[in-house]
DNA sequence: CCGTTAAGTTAACGGTGTTAAATTAACATT
DNA sequence: AATGTTAATTTAACACCGTTAACTTAACGG
């Protein structure tokens, strides 16, 4: 009903309304199972009202996956208090699972679907930098790893150390999360094989004491 | 065009047919973005066809999914000619890894999408049996290896053992086909990423020698 | 007070999965 | 041989999707 000329303010603030519409529908019933439609009648607009604000629903998916990625990042962050660099690994797979699992469908849209691998640039999150970025947190912290002469002696190249582990734990909660209601596996306790995994990491990649 | 009481091979052949057709695209383009209408029209079908043969998309996804189940167990179950139970594991995992990565397409239906929880009678996959279940052969695989006591003396649930491999080498497949685009990440080679995971779980769950 | 313009809505387009109705052609029966 | 039946298929249509074009509304600047 009010067309006006708004503030930049108040332009912000209907995008917000429109993203957190979106990431509750989304985190309800997944990603593709949500309509444009839907969100707009949410907060009680039209559905075209959305395209004056995102260009498109890859757009405003993707954003709500940078706002994700750096809730991530700054929930995972806190763990860099823990002095001892093998705990506070180990610390950062739990902190990360349990995002995973806390956030299925975010998890889902953030490292389990092929997005159209959008360039560096357009992104709002900040690449590289530990605090705002949980790929750069991680390699940070496998490199502090890595200078104290804890990883076995084969293993040299930190990134591939960082994927690794990145691999397993993601392995475990992207299993959860797609195949949990399966009832062809008999699943065992979801923290058990969370721990498992850890202490594999552990012993895998880890100088005996 | 040509409206006649067919016999249940000629029946069986079309739904070969269309089953071919949708793989094909599927494979191709991934599974979201092939229509009904693309399918049929690749076989000179009408797509309301396809409706005489399944019951809807999901129910023909489900069928190309079991199909790809039985190929995968009947490629993996050729493992069990390696004697040695360790290096048959290890075997296992490759030729895990070797199926997600040559049809990304098909895993991603497989293992990296939630699936209506199918019960199990519904499946044409014969369940337990090591020959067409790729679950029931890893979880046999593990067994041989715990029962020559091969395993750290802490592991003796061998389907929390078996889930957690497969969760780690799903981990490393998973995180290739879903974000090996993504210019984030300084990916190492993805054959280097297997083998150090391979590694990692050998060190992290067999006794050392 | 009127034009301009931004914000928003309604109507529409092309596309999707799917269903209902109509069509076609082979068979069985009279 | 003509007819009715029935299975296989197609055409037409529905409801819904993301998205765009055209239109409406209301606030502001001159």
């Amino acid at each position: 009903m009010p067309p006006k000329p708004k503030t930049d303010a108040e332009r912000q603030q209907l995008r917000m309304l429109i993203l957190d519409a979106a990431r509750e529908l989304f985190a309800v019933r997944g990603i593709e199972a949500v309509t444009m439609r839907e969100i707009a009648k949410k907060i009680g607009y039209s559905s075209t009202a959305i395209y004056l604000h995102f260009t498109d629903k890859e757009a405003l998916i993707r954003e709500l996956c940078d706002i994700d990625f750096l809730a991530l990042a700054s929930k995972l962050h806190r763990i860099l208090e823990i002095k001892n660099p093998v705990e506070r690994m180990m610390a950062l797979g739990q902190g990360y699972a349990e995002f995973a699992l806390t956030h299925p469908n975010h998890y889902r849209i953030m490292f389990m679907s092929q997005r159209p691998s959008c360039s560096p640039e357009d992104s709002k999150v900040p690449h590289g930098n530990a605090e705002h970025d949980a790929y750069a947190l991680l390699k940070l912290v496998v490199q502090d790893v890595y200078d104290q002469g804890l990883f076995i002696d084969e293993l040299t190249d930190t990134d591939l150390i960082a994927q690794t582990i990145w691999a397993a734990i993601h392995g475990v909660c992207s299993l959860e999360i797609s195949l949990a209601n399966d009832v062809w596996v008999n699943w065992s306790d979801i923290s058990a094989r969370i721990h498992l995994m850890q202490q594999m990491i552990l012993r895998g990649l880890i100088k005996a004491a």
